[in-house]
DNA sequence: GCCACGTTTTGAATTGAATTCACAATCCTG
DNA sequence: CAGGATTGTGAATTCAATTCAAAACGTGGC
C-alpha cells in the first residue's frame, strides 16, 4: 500500500514547502507582518490548506527550527506568547530542546571530571541554565534597537562572549581567562568559530 | 488661566485610571486579553476616548511602569513588539531606563574606585549590560512554565542570584564569594532585601 | 470506461478585535 | 446666551485569523 506513503509525502512537502515561504516571507517583512493568507498565496496554495498543516498562526512560527531560530525562539518564550500557544507545542518545543540541554549538561560534566570545573556545587543543568540565560538575555538586549547604542555599546555580541566568559570564571572553570583581555577573547572566539563551527557561522552577527 | 490647568488634570487623571483598570485587567486576564472595547467599558468611557491617550494597544502596553513592569519589558523587548512600536515610545522607553543605567554605572564605578573592582578592562556600562541581560534572560527562562521543570531546576531566583555572583566574580569584584555556597547565597538574598528594599519586595517571587 | 464513495482542497464567508471618524455634547468667550 | 472651539462618543470600518460547506480529486468495483 504505497499511496499511503506517496500522500504522506507529499504532505511532507507541502509542510516544508510553507515553512520555507513562511520564512522568506518572515525575513523580508518580519515576523510581526506574516499573513496566513499572503503566505497561502504565495506558497500557491488555499488557506485552508495551511489551516490542514498548522492549528495557528502561533503553531506555524512555532515549528521553525532554523538560523532564524534565535528570533523565534525569544518570541515564543516571551510569556506572552508562550502562554498562547497549545500545550502540546510547549511540550514539543521543551523536548526539542531536550537534546542541547544534554549536549551542554555533557560537556560540564566532562569538564568536571577532568578537574576543569571545580566539584560539588551547582548541577551541570543550573549552570546549563546560566549560559542560555546570559545568552538569551543579550540576544533581546541586542536586538531592541537603538537600546546598545544608546549606551555607547559596539559590538555587542563580542561582550556577550566577555560576560560568558566571566559567568564561567566565577563557577572556577579552568583554564580561567581574564574577561578584559579582549584580544584573547577576539582569538578564542576565532578559534572556536574556525574548530568547532568550521567558519560555517559568523558568531559576530 | 486655570481651567486649562485642571483640564489637563482631569485628563492625566483619566489617564491614570485607563492604566489602572488595564493593569487590572492584564492581572486577571493576561496581557494577551486585554482588549481595547472592555477595557474602555470597564473604565466607563468610550474606546474613542482611549484613543485620545493612546495611539494603539501596544502604545497602552508600553506606559506602564508597575510591579508588573518586568512582565511588559519581556513582552517590549521582545524584537515582534519592539519594531512594531513608534520610534517616539522606543525613545521613551530608553529615556526611562537611563536613569536605572546611572544608577548602576555609579555601583560599579564606586566599587572600581574603591578598589573592589580591578580597574580597566569592561566599562560600568558594559558591565551592567551583563546583568541586566542576565537577569532578563532568566526572568524569561523562568516564565515559561514547564521548561525550569523540565531540566529539574527549583528556586530559578535563587539561581538567577548565584549565576549574578558569578558573573561579577568572574570580573573580579571583590568580596569574592562563592556561587555554590547556598547557605551565604540566602543570607545575602536575605541581608540586601532587609537593608536594601526595606522589606518592601519578596525577591523570591 | 465510468460511477459512487470517501478523502482532500478550496476560498468565500464568518468572526473578532483594533482603529477611525462623522457627529453629538460640552465648554468657553465676547 | 449665541456660536465657535474643543472634547467625547460609539457605530461603522478595516484588517487579519479562522472556519466550513461545497467543489475537486482519487480510488476501487463493475
Amino acid at each position: 500500500m504505497g499511496t499511503k506513503e506517496r500522500r504522506q509525502r507529499e504532505f511532507n512537502e507541502r509542510e516544508e514547502l510553507f515553512l520555507n515561504v513562511a520564512l522568506e516571507l518572515v525575513r523580508s517583512n518580519g515576523l510581526l507582518n506574516l499573513q496566513m493568507s499572503r503566505l497561502a498565496e504565495k506558497a500557491e496554495y488555499a488557506v485552508g490548506t495551511l489551516y490542514l498543516h498548522f492549528d495557528s498562526k502561533e503553531d506555524l512560527v512555532f515549528v521553525r527550527r532554523h538560523p532564524d531560530y534565535f528570533r523565534v525562539a525569544q518570541y515564543t518564550l516571551c510569556e506572552v506568547s508562550w502562554k498562547a500557544t497549545s500545550a502540546e507545542r510547549r511540550q514539543h518545543f521543551l523536548e526539542a530542546n531536550d537534546p542541547l540541554v544534554e549536549i551542554v549538561s555533557g560537556i560540564v560534566e566532562d569538564a568536571r571530571r577532568s578537574g576543569d570545573l571545580p566539584p560539588g556545587g551547582a548541577t551541570a543543568q543550573e549552570l546549563a541554565v546560566g549560559v542560555w540565560a546570559l545568552c538569551g538575555g543579550h540576544q533581546q538586549l541586542a536586538h531592541a534597537e537603538g537600546l546598545m547604542a544608546d549606551i555607547t555599546i559596539t559590538d555587542p555580541y563580542r561582550l556577550m562572549c566577555r560576560h560568558l566568559i566571566a559567568l564561567l570564571d566565577g563557577f572556577g572553570w579552568k583554564p580561567l581567562s581574564d574577561p578584559n583581555d579582549l584580544g584573547a577573547i577576539d582569538a578564542l572566539i576565532a578559534r572556536v568559530q574556525r574548530e568547532v563551527f568550521n567558519e560555517e557561522c559568523d558568531v559576530t552577527r
